[in-house]
DNA sequence: TGTACATCAGTGAACGCGCGTTCACTGATGTAC
DNA sequence: TGTACATCAGTGAACGCGCGTTCACTGATGTAC
């Protein structure tokens, strides 16, 4: 109470752990986080099972994240940008927007969601998340959108950007049917006639335009 | 214990409460839960405020479901149902296809999700559900295809129902993003390109029919 | 008509459990002097 | 060199709470005789 405060020369402290420790076990969280939730689903995962399956107690959670919240967006992130680097080599490769439609409606992409897209996983979920986690998936969002579009045929680069996002659309619904239907003969259908729709979306010329959006629900 | 049983002329017995009043009862929980499972997802919803809802207490659930999982299959089932009379009749009164588009991919629809599509609100949550649940799922999925695939020019009734499913998936996933995302003119923009991305899946002629998926996961 | 009993939709307390979050503490490492 | 103290990543008990499910019970209504 009544002692001084050190110097503290030069700003920073040496740490009981190496350097980039505290880092290290944060990135671990999110690794561990970033699977199970696409898995399993943001709201069936616990953080002590998290903290447990990262090798740690649950109490340190909050050393690392201010809410489970905020864990959600980082991790949540993370696979995004990673999803988003493993098509964008994908794409660059030559492979083009067949590549990533391809290897997006597949049978391994299907049956291993805690490796693939966050939007087959979560989408719905995510829309009832809190406004700064919608925000940050919306960032990265148009990221995945402006790969897609950078492959597409037309001059206008707001209609490729629209229709970069309809694409993105249909790849999350069609594989997300591929997941939920209980028939594996119908599923293997499904992830096929989706290629079939997003490289139509891919190519065809624009079609007549739609007034926008109104009317009854359904 | 050493009575004999009542003969039970007939084979039925009369009730204490008016004929129909436990169904009734049962028809109310699934009404509350469909609505409620589709604005906040199937596990955020519990029980007891469930019942509550109803004007029952909690303990009363059981003598209507075996389970939990039980009234999610009736509640999916039940808005499935609801949903396919709706936009069947939006359909046949002469608007076809365009009007199932227009209907779905429309701001009423996006912001209200409880009386609106279940693929769009549950489909991955759902994909994670037990067999039996997502059986009931495909099962009234293949009439709303078979709504679509009515309308749809293909001669071949098997490349119409291949067509229906990536339209429903299209439909899904748009809509989902328009969800999701933060930004409210960015929502509105989805839906517009959803549509057109849609009216071109289902006035297109057949894209080059795409080998068996096979490859890379994404 | 009166009495004993059967039926059963709904009640409400209780079960064990996992949830997100808080907090006093540990112990390894560093600095000050 | 030795001692007192600061730092802080991680620990583990505890908080109040809601979860799905079970079960003995209530009470209104019916039947049997």
């Amino acid at each position: 109470m009544t002692s001084i405060m050190p110097s503290q020369s030069e700003g920073w402290i040496r740490m009981r752990y190496e350097k980039g420790h505290k880092d290290a076990t944060r990135k671990r969280i999110i690794a561990v986080a970033s699977q199970r939730f696409r898995e399993e689903g943001v709201g069936s995962v616990g953080v002590a099972t998290l903290m447990a399956e990262a090798g740690l107690t649950h109490g340190g959670f909050y050393s690392h994240f201010a809410s489970k919240e905020d864990l959600v967006r980082d991790a949540m992130v993370d696979a995004q940008d990673r999803t988003l680097e493993r098509v964008t080599q994908a794409a660059r490769q030559g492979g083009g927007v067949e590549a990533i439609i391809r290897g997006y409606l597949n049978p391994a992409h299907r049956d291993n969601p805690g490796h693939g897209c966050v939007l087959a996983c979560l989408l719905p979920e995510l829309a009832r998340h809190p406004a700064s986690t919608r925000a940050a998936l919306t960032e990265r969002l148009e990221r995945s959108v402006a790969l897609i579009a950078d492959y597409l045929p037309d001059a206008d680069p707001t209609i490729r950007r629209d229709r970069a996002f309809s694409i993105l659309g249909t790849l999350a619904g069609n594989l997300q049917l591929a997941r939920a239907v209980s028939d594996p003969a119908l599923s293997d259908r499904i992830l096929a006639s989706g290629i079939t729709a997003a490289l139509t979306l891919a190519t065809t010329p624009i079609a007549p335009s739609p007034e926008t959006a109104s009317g009854d629900p359904s």
